[in-house]
DNA sequence: CGCTTTAATGATAATAATAATCAATTACAC
DNA sequence: GTGTAATTGATTATTATTATCATTAAAGCG
């Protein structure tokens, strides 16, 4: 069952739409994001890629990252290791937003969601605000908090 | 007049409290640093200390630079082109925030203060909610808010 | 289905920021 | 002043990412 958008989840009309084509490498890179839960790093992409399309070359996986970032089909994440990291948009978000909980020892990276309509209306105020003060037109934000996990902190709290 | 803090602003002192030494390249370093207003990158830095300083290496500046964040001196930012930034810290924040707008065409940062106690409030609560939820300890937070400064939207407005 | 056009690929070299190495220098406690 | 260990500067190494380029392969068309 090919699902509610067609042969490649309606990718292959997103392409086209933009003058770029579907190809296998990338029909992969899409499968491989839309199978996995956390972020991803470029070179872990490859990886897993290359065991179910071995000829893939990470150059590929690069531009496509890229192009997908484009797109908005995926999310870059930057958590200040030197590697970006990716993940797919959710496709119900209106506007992408960023926020992460981060550990500073293993990488670990917990999306979360505003869990208070407050705090959303907190931030559209401010960002609101910030755009007058500053005269600044905001495109996107990022929100990240960095600390220790609980693996990471011992197992005996502190 | 030395300042309140001694010769080196009391910098000397606290390099001797954790056994390092206070040469004179990391002088003009710390000198450099507080003598800018903007956020420097590594290789900026190097250039500015170089006029002053011309026998400097650029490993002395990344390496003073790695201390200088270890010991809570500068801040490093990373606005996701490549390339770390730092700027002295303010003495009196307890906890260093890093509240940015960021131009995405320009690079231009404006760090900004939390200006309504509500966001400030809001902000902590939101920490304390999220170290409870996803059992995390937090030690910092990124706020940055990516879009087009005045100059870079043309100056017709959009 | 075969043809044609041109985007995309994979291998590889090139960049660019930062870290590691190491012999020579220098801060500073005595 | 001296000795010792931290620091430096020059250089090489590393690492993520991009650019190059000849080869391959989508996909619109007949």
């Amino acid at each position: 069952m090919p699902g509610p958008y067609g042969k490649h989840g309606g990718y292959h009309g997103r392409f086209r739409g933009k003058g770029f084509r579907m190809t296998i490498p990338r029909q992969v890179i899409l499968e491989t994001l839309n199978s996995t839960q956390n972020y991803l790093t470029a070179d872990e992409l490859y990886m897993n890629v290359h065991s179910e399309y071995p000829g893939i070359g990470i150059a590929t996986v690069y531009r496509t990252l890229n192009l997908l970032e484009q797109m908005d089909i995926v999310n870059k994440i930057d958590i200040g290791d030197g590697k970006a990291r990716y993940e797919i948009a959710k496709q119900d978000e209106d506007v992408p937003h960023y926020h992460q909980l981060v550990c500073t020892n293993c990488s670990r990276i917990v999306r979360y969601e505003h869990f208070s309509p407050e705090e959303k209306e907190l931030m559209q105020k401010v960002e609101k605000q910030l755009e007058e003060a500053y005269d600044f037109k905001i495109q996107r934000h990022v929100v990240q908090y960095y600390g220790l996990c609980r693996d990471c902190r011992g197992l005996t709290g502190r």
